[in-house]
DNA sequence: CTTGACCTTGACGCCGGTGTCAACGCCTAC
DNA sequence: GTAGGCGTTGACACCGGCGTCAAGGTCAAG
């Protein structure tokens, strides 16, 4: 199939398509006319991106899950590379949810201290 | 003062002052010769700035605070367009840590499909 | 032959807060 | 005079994942 069907397919836009093969994911062989050409497995490889993307993983991260699919393992994230990954992406999460909480406070606390009595309405601010 | 003295003495780059005048916080008057010229009270405007880019606000979000300053008032917070930044951004971040947390939970979910024991070794990951 | 849907590559725009460099002016000290 | 340490404006670079437009090639249907 062509770039516009797999797009389709997948949910995409052929320019995200195009993008992943620049950045060396997803690469299409080529018809004799030049045009893309993708393959049913390719579909399952755009929509695994997709998926990490989804849930905050860059293209570089979902690059190991896209070996490993294509190595020929049912899931991308059964491979070891892809397991690492998955074990910094939660170290990261871990980190941003943190300094998220710790930011909370910090601005809960200026707001209580510059109106006092506007965050009162809430319980649980200690 | 000039802007490498207040630069220095508040911890920013004259770079960053100059574009906080771009942007139409902190305006310093002109010398003769076309120097910026700044007060005392620019240092607090540009210490209050850091503080609140630090805890994750937006130059657009310190506006209300330096106004407040500017008008007389003790903190950049005290006022009510800055309260009312202050709730916004409360809710902001509250709604990117539930984010993190839902994406957290997916991570943690496909590692343990696709590597089943990977996870276990935690206790509270139900 | 022409239309029109599809494809190609290349390149700029976006977002925010700067870093960095260019090319120049000001002012003091020697 | 001149060195050099300050200031000025203007403009490009960065990061990521594309959107969007430009200018053109391909191919099937009418």
């Amino acid at each position: 199939m062509r770039i516009g069907e797999l797009a389709r397919r997948a949910g995409v836009s052929p320019r995200a398509l195009r993008y992943y093969e620049q950045q060396g994911l997803i690469v299409a062989r080529r018809a004799a006319n030049g045009y893309r050409e993708y393959g049913e497995a390719d579909l399952r490889l755009v929509i695994e991106v997709r998926a990490l993307l989804a849930v905050g993983f860059t293209l570089e991260d979902a690059r190991p899950f896209v070996a490993c699919l294509r190595a020929g393992h049912e899931s991308g994230g059964s491979c070891p590379d892809s397991v690492a990954v998955y074990r910094r992406k939660l170290a990261e999460i871990d980190d941003e949810i943190r300094t998220l909480l710790a930011r909370r406070a910090e601005v809960a606390g200026q707001l209580s201290a510059a109106c006092p009595g506007c965050v009162l309405r809430r319980r649980e601010d200690s």
